[in-house]
DNA sequence: AATGAAATTTTCTTAGG
DNA sequence: CCTAAGAAAATTTCATT
């Protein structure tokens, strides 16, 4: 069931990835530097990580609330049961939902979480209401407003 | 109470976050290109993004199940009423405890979300025991393991 | 599988318009 | 914001171990 076919990773890889946790435009040579190898050794090493699916990709940390979103929720929801062909639908339909940040599902029930942003909370209001309310498989919601997001320390500890 | 002080960034600006966000590690020649401006506006550009804030740094995308964190939870956690030190306290810790990738303060009562990854339900077990049942600022708890996490789309439309 | 150094290519910065 | 140009740095290659 778990992805793990690939060989283990070893010391320098691990200081690799921690530093492009860290800071992902961080050079190649920078990168050698910390892991303490040559250059032409990380380049090797980038390509294998990446291919071996370790590496998905690099994303830049931007501030949504300066860009208008000043409002975040979390949204708790539960579908109604035995309906697979909703239920379907549903997960491939929600990440694409305009102001989807994240979204989970999860263990119990037919249980999803939705990471949502929003301009306003008439913005928010009217999500719920376009796209939750009035979806067949949605049998129960339950917003609350995020007021604090914090990126936790447990990727870069289990790198170090 | 939210924060915008500084001036709107127009639409070179919205490629440019767009672009790293899909991909924190594309040249400063490939943004340009995206952008349609020169190379030296998007050093400019990139710099005042930075300083004022919308830019907050740059992450690699790693798979932590790869790594052995084959466990994933959300973790909802009320905290006893009325005990300011105490919830602070939790508040501060919280992200700092092992595999703790991220960390909500929700609306509503004093109510937080924890996303944690472990490297087995026992360890899983291990960790609530750690820092939950016997933190005494937490009054309740309830887990639900992580099937799916998909990131959503809502930045990248937000910035189309 | 890693090194180190050379060679090539690219990037960053600065200045002037 | 652009072009142009110079300096600096990064990535790749490859023979060697």
């Amino acid at each position: 069931m778990t992805e793990q076919k690939t060989l283990p990773i070893d010391s320098i890889d691990r200081a690799i990835l921690a530093s492009l946790a860290a800071n992902a435009r961080m050079s190649g040579s920078a990168l050698a530097a910390r892991a303490g190898v040559a250059e032409s050794t990380v380049s090797q090493r980038l390509r294998r990580l990446h291919d071996d699916g370790y590496l998905r990709g690099f994303h830049a940390d931007i501030d949504v609330a300066k860009l208008g979103m000043s409002v975040q929720a979390l949204i708790s929801i539960k579908l109604v049961k035995h309906v697979r062909e909703e239920v379907d639908a549903f997960r491939s339909a929600a990440p694409n939902w305009p102001g989807v940040l994240a979204f989970f599902h999860t263990g119990g029930g037919d249980d999803y979480l939705l990471h949502v942003a929003a301009h306003s909370a008439a913005e928010l209001r009217d999500f719920m209401l376009t796209y939750l309310a009035s979806h067949p498989a949605v049998s129960h919601t339950e917003t609350n407003l995020v007021f604090e997001h914090v990126t936790g320390r447990g990727l870069e500890q289990l790198l170090s």
